[in-house]
DNA sequence: TTTTAGCACTCTCGCTGTTAGAGTGCTAAA
DNA sequence: TTTAGCACTCTAACAGCGAGAGTGCTAAAA
């Protein structure tokens, strides 16, 4: 693959944009027309037989106009396009949606998921913040209703879990906080390790708190079993490559199969890059299902904190430029919001 | 419109279970040949006549076969369908199922939304419990982290709503701990009408942890505001019916717009008809989006404690039989595990 | 050497016409 | 009242055709 010259690299990206403006094929003569370009068509022509013999373009049959490849794409992303940032009046149209919000995490993550998917068009993703590390810092036993008792186990960065234990026998909400005392003094600052070592005579009651707090603490470090939000799916119904409801299965199969999902957040978005966007094009060949679209992901959070993935699915003609502004722009609210409230 | 003749019913019955079979119109000769009928197909046909004058049958095109009409369907499910039961082998895989579960509402509906989904091939979704009556029983506060605070109210039937606070300066657990008894000694037994007939003089903190209970139970009073599990929308764009995107897309935007699902949820399952199942064929003339589709619908939980909504979303052309059972069923294991729990 | 005009060529899309087959409605006989 | 038989209707599938779009190539112009 040679470097591609000047005029290639504008052609070529005038052709992205306008596949994915008109998603139709764009055609020598349409371009030199629409954007008054200071030559023929016939050179256009020769220049995009030269992107289509170097990977970049083909066309859909003999007499058709041309269309981007995944490489097309993936060059455009990775070369051409020029990194724009929301209009100033945007952020705060946003933003001011977010101010109005509850100080609650999960009407931030859907609200972001809705955010997300309407200025995209696509479908949106988020998974909740999963915390760093499990470290407890407080334990608390609640006397709810005969033996049931909710118990709250708070973590280091503020993390919670909570649960409602069934015990043996209904137990005063003042020995319940005897127990919590006890065990926060014991536990705090310690991890699943030194949870599963401690061994001493233990009555019933506190046999059930630390089973749950080990399974809790378990499955909390197993990473991604956090909520899913997601939006915008009807958006991909919309879209002229899945109106074969067909190609629509597949890419929207993946969002309910959370196997699926959570494999490709954790093999793509790397925890410790923070903020960084990336951009999944075509499946990047391990997603058969994917083969129509791409992905923009990106992870949010603080490192030391709390992390975790929000992106966008679309067909791999995706308005890119803004998609990628959003998602970033997106991401620094929420890691805002959790370094705020952790 | 006269009552049916024992025979016309039953053929409408054979088509409509042909149809859902099929998805194809059914001929007056293919009934005859495969259900062994005595009788030839002309009578077949005399009657599949009189059956499209009563309204209950329609032909595509003159010389189509015949396919029900929404009115078909409704007598159908109302008067033909004999009510079957979940074969036992399955009654007892799925208790299985959930009793690998742990005692957690959340992955109870998440799996109920999973079976229901798979067992019926159609979208399934479920509200979760909201309790009935939003009586406090005991509040607690616990410290996390700098001026942040967890608050958590626990409601009569053992519903739970927390939150964390943001405080005007960092304050002990102890100070957090006096308060809680504090508030919980006025407070239990109170609902939202007296919480905002409180009015004594009060401390910062004190006035910021009102503040969000009033919030809270506000919230939690103007019903169906929980969340909503779903799963299996990609089995309704494998039905035929869904092939065109467009009419996808109209019938999955209801299970994205919350407004609109809430409406259709409220407007049908009434709250006191734990267990009964309501089915809603072709939209009932109220959900134009619908007009291609069913819902099933079943109320679950305990009258005087929590109750949700559970349902299914399917093409018109749905197993009904099927459908209503495993909603029944479903309905009640969570409502068993309703009151089991609180 | 690069660009451009011009033209032949190719392929799709939409239209039309035709045909085979499916299924009905009707009529007249059983 | 039921049924056999047949005429009739409508669709789905296929082929043929022409228009139009867009390219690739060639030869002339810059």
């Amino acid at each position: 693959m040679k470097e591609l010259s000047a005029r290639q690299k504008r052609i070529l990206s005038l052709i992205v944009h306008e596949y994915i403006y008109s998603a139709d094929t764009v055609a020598s003569k349409h371009l030199v027309e629409k954007y008054n370009l200071d030559m023929s068509s016939a050179t256009v022509r020769n220049e995009m037989s030269a992107l289509t013999d170097e990977g970049y373009l083909k066309q859909p049959h003999t007499s058709a106009g041309r269309v981007p490849t995944e490489a097309g794409y993936r060059y455009f992303v990775g070369q051409l396009m020029q990194d724009t940032s929301l209009p100033e009046a945007m952020r705060r149209t946003i933003n001011h949606q977010f101010s109005q919000m509850h100080n609650d995490m999960k009407q931030w993550l859907e609200l972001a998921a809705t955010v997300l998917a309407n200025e995209t068009h696509a479908a949106s993703l988020i998974t909740a913040p999963q915390p760093v590390e499990a470290r407890i810092k407080h334990i608390q036993l609640i006397a709810t209703h005969g033996r049931q008792a909710l118990a709250v186990l708070v973590m280091e960065g503020g993390q919670i879990h909570q649960h409602i234990l069934t015990l043996e026998e209904p137990v005063s909400q003042e020995q319940l906080s005897i127990l919590s005392t006890k065990f926060s003094q014991i536990f705090a600052g310690k991890n699943l390790h030194a949870l599963s070592q401690y061994h001493g005579t233990m009555s019933q009651l506190e046999k059930i708190v630390m089973a749950w707090m080990e399974d809790e603490l378990v499955r909390s470090d197993r990473l991604p079993t956090g909520e899913i939000y997601m939006d915008g799916i009807t958006n991909m119904l919309a879209e002229p490559e899945f109106s074969d409801s067909e190609e629509a299965r597949k890419a929207l199969r993946l969002l309910e199969e959370r196997s699926l999902l959570q494999d490709l957040l954790s093999q793509t978005a790397l925890p410790d890059t923070i903020g960084g966007v990336q951009v999944l094009i075509g499946g990047e060949g391990n997603w058969n299902d994917l083969r129509q679209c791409s992905v923009i992901l990106s992870r949010y959070g603080s490192p030391g904190i709390a992390t975790g993935t929000l992106g966008v699915l679309g067909p791999m003609r995706m308005a890119y430029g803004r998609s990628i502004s959003m998602v970033r722009f997106l991401s620094g609210i929420l890691s805002d919001f959790i370094v705020e409230q952790w």
